[in-house]
DNA sequence: TCGCGTTCTGGACTTAGTCTAAATTCGTCA
DNA sequence: TGACGAATTTAGACTAAGTCCAGAACGCGA
């Protein structure tokens, strides 16, 4: 039962981002790097916590801080006034679930968005876009099983 | 210097909504409903004890949300943690400004996002999907003059 | 004018997040 | 190995956003 090996893989890729990977920082990485349910600040402090219970609150908001500056994670503010993180990197969309507040990633393909150069376009308009992306709210009804 | 004729408008407005006019829901009505900048709760709070110094936070929260059920207002998440009220109803994408963090309407013509049907269609997938928007993040830069 | 339901108020309370000063840990070098 | 300065972590105070409640005030109809 090694738990090592995704260790091992963390502290290079936290070296590899300038960052220290102290024991708190590993446990952080672990429960956020792979989270794929976009957690808030406090949901990793009690994940973490589960884990190694004496990591303080103050150290889960600097290292989460400090993770999005190395490009680590993403912070998003898309669905009721929380906070969220979000390791996936690459540009997609976020469905947001009414019912259970859930945010659920949709790929970059699944939609197309033009016009978005238009706005960009110097001396036409005020607008120097750096990213975007489509934020869908409503229900994530259960999937049909496949006939 | 009559200021009635904005009010008996407003009071109409609340009326056909229903919601009792009362003068606290007035002075918020008038600050928000007109209000081109996605203003916080306690910015609505602000500008109101311009005018009604003795305005309790408890009721301008109570009367924002009491104004979104009545289908008056929409309540956003966006832009970093911030609840904002937007008196504008109708189908819009936002842009946020990063410098500032001024959050400005985009008309929902200037962009196009296909495939959502697709994601909506039954049978296919999870999602049901009630309205969608367009983030966009950037610098909002002077206006050229047009030459 | 009275009575009663609605609205408003101040303040206590909660939650998310920040800040600080002290304690601990870590890397390095003698 | 031991010492030392820098980096990290910690608990707790603090702030800001938002909720909740019990009592006071209001407002409309009888
Ligand atoms: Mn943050
Ligand atoms: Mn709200
Ligand atoms: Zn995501
Ligand atoms: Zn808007």
């Amino acid at each position: 039962m090694a738990r090592e090996p995704a260790s091992l893989d963390l502290v290079r890729v936290l070296r590899e981002h300038g960052v220290q990977p102290s024991a708190q920082r590993l446990a952080i990485a672990e429960c956020v790097l792979a989270a794929v349910d976009h957690p808030a600040a406090d949901t990793v402090l009690a994940r973490v916590q589960e884990r190694l219970p004496l990591v303080s609150r103050a150290t889960v908001y600097n290292t989460l801080h400090r993770f999005v500056e190395a490009g680590l994670l993403r912070e998003l503010s898309i669905a009721e006034g929380r906070t969220v993180y979000d390791p996936k990197l690459d540009p997609h969309h976020h469905f947001v679930d009414l019912d259970s507040g859930a945010i659920h990633d949709l790929p970059w393909d699944a939609l197309e968005v033009r016009g978005v150069e238009q706005l960009s376009a110097e001396r036409l308009s005020a607008y120097d876009v750096r990213d975007y992306q489509v934020v869908l709210r409503g229900r994530r009804h259960a999937r049909r099983r496949a006939p």
